[in-house]
DNA sequence: CGACATTAGATGATACGACATCTATATGCG
DNA sequence: CGCATATAGATGTCGTATCATCTAATGTCG
């Protein structure tokens, strides 16, 4: 097996299992991965219009998280509304109870990525990043990522 | 962002990147990345039964990939034979035009292989591989994987 | 032999993720 | 104004992924 093909499998496995971890962490808040994602998003970022929020968004490359958001407002975590000067945005904000998944979210990555420290340790991280960002860069998602690094609140 | 939260985002962000790319250059074959990767599988290492297939994927953890399969089989790609001796089991092979099929999906990996060494020209892959061994290996999809590159025949 | 556990696989349900298409609103330009 | 165009978002469809549950065949041990 040639190297790339092995850092394909190797990356569709650690992002499989690393999703079913937190998956599985995250149930008893009753929010998916994805769904987490856009609570923290919202938490560093609001307010923000669907598209905004797409374009910071990893796990959705799609135009717009129409339906992922539509779940969270029928939960009541996310308030969505129109935009009087331009109907046809709309404008994304946590609801107090959405503030309060959100640290919920925060507390459950901080336990994934304490495992992720672990399972790391003595490995050489700096150098995969720096290979990871030169293979995603060029895309979407890479980008999408790129902006949250530059300016999230808590860094 | 601290080094692990990113890893976490690089290695999503890569990984929905990679899916569609190989998605787009597959769709001409109407295949999907999982099916094409349950094609490769069988060819390596035909005949096999539902769950040591899904011992061998690294796209779907679960128990046994019936639904993956079924398709397959509607597409008259994969035979799907109850074992005579022991009812429980079916056996699973390539049909003439599976193998024709599993020929057009090497050609296509080979191109994203292609651009994936032009991605990471200059990069540590090594380390990189290290590092990702280490994350998935406890894990089943880093053991279906460590199973492929133990007794895969074209190295 | 016969209840019972074990095993392989199938199936139901939910939520993605991607693509294509549709609707509603706003803009530009005659 | 009036119509073409552009833009934001919603919606239909398909194929996963995952979990939970179900069925059928086999093994086991009294």
């Amino acid at each position: 097996m040639r190297p790339v093909e092995e850092l394909r499998y190797l990356i569709l496995a650690v992002q499989r299992e690393g999703n079913r971890l937190l998956a599985a962490d995250l149930r008893p808040l009753g929010l998916t991965p994805s769904q987490a994602e856009v609570l923290r998003v919202l938490h560093d970022h609001q307010p923000l219009t669907l598209s905004a929020l797409g374009r910071l968004l990893v796990c959705e490359t799609t135009a717009s998280p129409s339906r992922l958001v539509d779940r969270l407002v029928a939960q009541g975590l996310i308030q969505r509304i129109t935009d009087a000067g331009d109907r046809r945005f709309v404008t994304l904000t946590l609801t107090p109870r959405g503030r309060e998944l959100e640290r919920g979210v925060e507390a459950v990555e901080e336990r994934l990525y304490a495992t992720l420290d672990r399972l790391t340790a003595d490995q050489p991280v700096r150098e995969t990043l720096q290979l990871l960002r030169k293979v995603a860069d060029p895309f979407p998602a890479g980008q999408a990522l790129a902006r949250r690094r530059g300016n999230d609140q808590h860094a």
